[in-house]
RNA sequence: GGGCGCUUAGCUCAGGGGGAGAGCACUUCCUUGACGCGGAAGGGGUCAGAGGUUCAAAUCCUCUAGCGCCCACCA
């Protein structure tokens, strides 16, 4: 074994064994209830980011743990043929070859999506491969696959069928440069900084007096569609202009004056223009007033034929203009500045535009109401479960949700028109014929559905669905769901409605994990685009995948956000490091060794089993509520502080004692340690430990063909190392030793210089502690010789140490510059008696005599006792140096 | 307009009613037979501010400030 774990050699060979193994399980086990897990797919376009990385981590260390504990555990792998985001891609190529994709027309643009998928499609796969993910590889789904593209269909049609899917014509968010529809949350809200225009609209007769209204706009372009002006019915202003007639500026069009309660008379000036075909707020108010709905736009958002003189102008051209020549009329009363919200495209970030359109719609409601009951009675739970109100206020106030997009790349809606009688009918296999008249004069829309759409059928579309599939029922539903908060509504929210419906109201998954979102050093979004980013790849080239893996799991923590810290990588990929020379000690002092049972002789080694019991209970405890953080420190300071900085330094003098019987019982504790170790670091640090523990010499009972499929170590198996003597004795022991070395590092001791020193102990039964177990612990003090006594003398020129209520005497020769050594013990006496004082008046307060639990007054006054001892002997020290 | 999160050592962050912690950085020492991707010993903090609850508050509650995020038809 080289001195350094280099990962880069290890971690393609382990990977490969692990596929041939097998290991990744799809079987079904009859009788077993499984532990399933669907990845969130990530977009076929796509490589890997820091959100994967940190999700994907998370999923596999579920996933191994529970692989390790023997129950069947699969987790499904696959990508989303993510609509927008690849059509613009191919788009963005063929615009880079001179062409467009109505060059291409439909189908061959199609098929030039296709290609791209064979020739990407596979990048994150071969990625998630590299990080360790231990994904079910032999069966790898895409959303467009051929039984995925049955399960959309049946989904479309039984919805259809119950009328919960329907067409209609509405407002919805159009990015006109992508061309396409979008659902409302599909659009990012900003505010922006701009104007509130002010215009003067005359009247086309005077009334009362009164020649013209003004209304208020911050899009003045859309005044081109202008069919009414509303105002409130109570507002005193306007009463008399109400039924009036105003003539459009610049269209001259003769559009009445209404009223309607939607009006806020508090705003602006309390008149508003109204534009039904660009606004969902003047549509309401145009269906309430039967007027026009004209739609001045283009799909390019270029003014249409509707727009006069304007027309053919793009929508912020002909604002400039609008806004020209209406000042040049006079008609341009005021500009206030204003700020105000404005949607954008969330893959292209264009502004979004109200846009007037036929699209399909799923009535939300009733698919709503029993996924809200799942969260509600816990059958789905979040983590952390703050996110359940979030669920909550969105699903309590969900709107209608525009499925329609008019790309090419997709699942094409399966709707078909017979243009001879106008029958409209959804169907899972084409049709040529019309079902009522028999035309063959049948069309299929045109459009395709939101990817989201099928993204929300993975948890059982996976497994098979619709078909009669047997991995349906045995996989579904699945254990958990760890996601980024960011599509939560998209994604999330809506596998639960459309999993509940489809699968007889069982829910799609237990829980939810909502992970931390990561972020960048500056707390900027981590974005390849915005240059923000850092390639997972890179991190994993310099750290390995166990040293990435574990510095996101030391930062994955209740927080919503994480600024991701490259330095926990650093000792991240240090650990690994130590693992791998603590694992090289072991195996090279392993000559004479037998495979047995752990032995405790020491209290030592009764200390170490019973941290380790702790450990494994810990870690367990921590896993099962996905405190990955917390699990990554535990046994970090586990291996690092307490098996490596004193069990491991610890065994050195017992390896080479030269008693066989001594030797091969630290070596069985040694062995049987790390690899328990080694067991629970293993679904943090697939790679390094799987490397070492093949290594390990076991008893044949504990052997695996890997680690990956090894026993996970069973706490109540090690709850009966449990030892709290041995506990508190090394602790101590390990502050004793701690305190010496102060005294060497002080002095400046030539480090070969054995010490010899003196044990004052409080009585006879101390003495003989210390005199059975200060033995093992002296050499890492660099004492040669000690002794322990009652009531010995100070030797002259010498230092003490305080610790535990023991007072050790260091003799120094030619010591000692007393002033330091006076001055430390002052600044220990202060310190001592600042908390002894607090502690005192804590322990005179009746309150906390009458009220605090009996331990913790019990413990206060233990710990009040060993500070006045320590402070007693402190300034026997001072006194005796001054 | 409503809601959420964060504010702890120079930096990045854990902790979450009863002795202030880690990693990195810093200081001193160590070519000690696993590891310099290492070891030992140190310095460094009125836990954002103000009130409150409690015998006891970094921790719970209220408010304030700053930062970040999410929802909302904010002409």
């Amino acid at each position: 074994m080289s001195s350094s774990y280099d990962p880069n050699a290890v971690e393609g060979p382990i990977f490969e064994s692990w596929v041939a193994g097998n290991y990744f399980g799809s079987e079904i086990v009859d009788g077993v209830r499984p532990y399933s897990v669907v990845i969130p797919p990530p977009n076929v376009t796509g490589s890997l980011h820091m959100g994967h990385a940190l999700n994907n981590t998370i999923q596999d260390v579920v996933i191994r743990r529970i692989r390790m504990t023997g129950r069947p555990a699969r987790w499904v792998v696959g990508t989303d043929h993510a609509g927008i985001a690849t059509q613009n891609k191919v788009e963005q190529k063929l615009t880079a070859e001179g062409l467009s994709r109505y060059d291409l027309g439909r189908e061959k643009f199609v098929e030039a999506c296709w290609e791209w998928k064979a020739e990407y499609g596979s990048t994150i796969i071969n990625q998630l491969k590299a990080m360790g993910c231990s994904c079910d590889y032999d069966d790898i789904w895409f959303t467009m696959d051929p039984s995925y593209q049955k399960a959309v269909r049946r989904v479309f049609v039984d919805w259809f069928d119950a009328g919960l899917i329907y067409r209609g014509k509405r407002i919805i968010n159009w990015c006109p440069r992508c061309t396409t529809a979008l659902s409302d949350i599909e659009v990012e809200h900003e505010d922006v900084d701009s104007h509130l225009w002010h215009l003067r609209y005359p009247l086309k007769e005077p009334v009362a007096g009164i020649d013209h209204v003004i209304v208020a706009t911050t899009r003045p372009e859309t005044m081109l569609g202008d069919t009414c002006v509303a105002v409130h019915p109570e507002d005193e202003r306007y009463k008399d202009l109400i039924g009036a007639t105003v003539v459009l500026p610049l269209i001259g069009r003769e559009i009445p004056i209404v009223a309607d309660d939607y009006v806020d008379p508090s705003f602006g000036t309390g008149a508003v223009k109204v534009t039904p075909a660009h606004d969902p707020n003047d549509f309401e108010i145009g269906e309430r007033h039967d007027c026009a709905k004209i739609n001045v736009m283009n799909a390019d958002a270029t003014i249409s034929g509707e727009g006069g003189a304007y027309a053919g102008l793009d929508r912020y051209e002909a604002r400039k203009r609008i806004i020209a020549d209406l000042e040049a009329a006079g008609l341009l009363v005021g500009i206030d500045d204003h700020v105000h919200s404005v949607g954008h495209c969330y893959r292209c970030h264009t502004v979004i535009e109200p846009w007037l359109s036929d699209q399909w719609f799923v009535d939300m409601k009733p698919l709503a109401a029993p996924a809200i009951d799942a969260v509600r009675d816990g059958r789905v739970t979040f983590h952390p479960k703050r996110w359940e109100n979030v669920y909550f206020h969105w699903m309590e106030n969900i709107r209608d949700w525009c499925i329609s997009r008019q790309l090419w790349w997709g699942h094409r809606i399966p709707v078909f028109y017979c243009d001879a009688c106008g029958n409209m009918e959804a169907a899972l296999d084409d049709i040529t014929t019309c079902s009522k008249c028999g035309s063959s004069s049948i069309r299929q829309d045109e459009d395709v559905l939101d990817t989201w759409f099928s993204s929300q059928l993975w948890p059982f579309a996976t497994f098979g669905w619709p078909e009669p599939d047997p991995r349906v029922d045995y996989f579904y539903p699945t254990a958990m769901l760890s996601t980024a908060r960011d599509i939560l509504f998209l994604w999330v929210a809506r596998m639960i409605m459309s999993g509940m419906y489809f699968n007889e109201g069982q829910i799609p998954f237990d829980d939810v994990i909502i992970h931390p979102t990561v972020f960048n050093a500056e707390g900027k979004r981590m974005s390849k685009s915005l240059g923000t980013g850092v390639d997972p790849l890179d991190l994993m080239d310099h750290y390995g995948a166990d040293g990435m893996r574990f510095g996101l799991m030391l930062q994955v923590t209740g927080a919503q956000d994480l600024k991701f810290s490259e330095e926990k990588l650093v000792s991240s990929r240090n650990f690994a490091n130590k693992i791998w020379n603590a694992s090289r000690f072991v195996l090279m002092n392993l000559e004479g060794y037998e495979p047995g049972e752990p032995v405790a002789n020491t209290v030592a080694d009764r200390w170490i089993l019973s941290r380790l019991a702790d450990l494994s209970a810990r870690v367990s405890e921590g896993l099962d509520t996905y405190e990955f953080g917390e699990v990554a420190r535990l046994l970090y300071d586990f291996f690092w502080s307490e098996f490596c900085d004193w069990y491991i330094e610890l065994s050195k003098a017992r390896l080479n004692c030269g008693d066989a019987a001594s030797r091969l019982a630290v070596q069985r504790n040694l062995v049987f340690v790390l690899d328990r170790a080694l067991r629970l670091l293993h679904p943090i640090m697939p790679f390094v430990t799987e490397e070492i523990w093949r290594n390990l010499p076991l008893p044949e009972s504990e052997r695996a063909a890997s680690l990956m499929i090894a026993a996970w170590p069973d706490p109540a198996e090690l709850a009966g190392f449990v030892d709290e003597g041995a506990e508190r004795s090394v602790s101590r022991l390990i502050e004793v030793v701690s305190g010496i070395r102060g005294v060497r590092a002080r002095y400046q001791l030539p480090p070969k210089q054995q010490l010899e020193v003196v044990f004052k102990t409080a009585g006879d039964a101390e003495r003989e502690w210390v005199e059975s177990e200060f033995a093992a612990m002296a050499r890492l003090a660099g004492v040669g010789s000690f002794e322990a006594g009652v009531g010995v003398d100070k030797p002259a020129h010498s230092a003490t140490v305080i610790a535990s209520g023991l007072e050790v005497y260091v003799p120094l020769e030619g010591l000692v510059d007393f002033d330091a050594e006076a001055a430390r013990l002052a600044k220990e006496r202060d310190r001592l008696s600042g908390d002894l004082g607090k502690l005192e008046k804590k322990l005179s307060n009746e309150g906390f005599l009458a009220k605090a639990a009996s331990e913790i007054i019990e413990k206060d006054r233990a710990r009040a006792a060993e500070l006045a001892e320590a402070l007693a002997l402190v300034e026997a020290q001072l006194a005796d140096l001054s």
